[in-house]
DNA sequence: GCCAACGTTGGC
DNA sequence: GCCAACGTTGGC
């Protein structure tokens, strides 16, 4: 018997992240050094706060390509850092420059997100014709939320689907 | 290019 | 604090 299966254990969680594969795509994330990358740009303060309150370092990641010919889910990641502030948002020449950001009250941050694997391109037609997933929020119309937390039941049908 | 959805801005 | 206008996202 595992003595430290009875330790108390915080769950992990779950996320879909969208990622435009022309600014990072799953196969730029495989050959990021550690295949890491820092989770920058988000300025939604929703999207911010799941970073900021909910992540934690393990948590499971959906790689999602948005913005492009083939949208749907392209690999598997974890979280690899909890949040910390986004130093785009000081950089005058970064496109996430915020100019109303305080250096001194940093207003986003990001996480550190590793590749796993890479898997199958799954569609949002397949999503969509599993009765379990009707809830994401990726697969609702006008959806424009850049991070978003997947249950434990979906995250298991979409493995299963993704399945080799 | 269209358009739905939704966050942000700014006048009042 | 309200809310209309505007801008952005993102699938199709």
């Amino acid at each position: 018997m595992d003595t430290f299966s009875t330790l108390p254990r915080p769950p992990l969680n779950y996320w879909l992240m969208k990622s435009e594969p022309d600014e990072c795509s799953i196969d730029d994330l495989a050959r990021a050094p550690h295949a890491t990358v820092p989770w920058i740009g988000v300025r939604n303060y929703q999207a911010r706060n799941f970073m900021r309150d909910a992540m934690r370092v393990g948590d499971g990641v959906l790689f999602y390509h948005s913005s492009c010919p083939q949208p749907g889910i392209a690999g598997l990641a974890e979280v690899a850092s909890t949040a910390y502030p986004d130093a785009s948002q000081f950089d005058p020449a970064s496109p996430y420059h915020d100019p109303k950001s305080a250096q001194d009250a940093p207003r986003w941050l990001n996480v550190d997100v590793r590749f796993l694997r890479k898997t199958r391109l799954l569609s949002l037609p397949e999503m969509r014709a599993e009765p379990v997933l009707a809830g994401m929020r990726v697969l609702q119309a006008g959806n424009r939320l850049s991070i978003t937390p997947v249950t434990a039941a979906e995250w298991q049908c979409l493995l299963a689907l993704l399945e080799p």
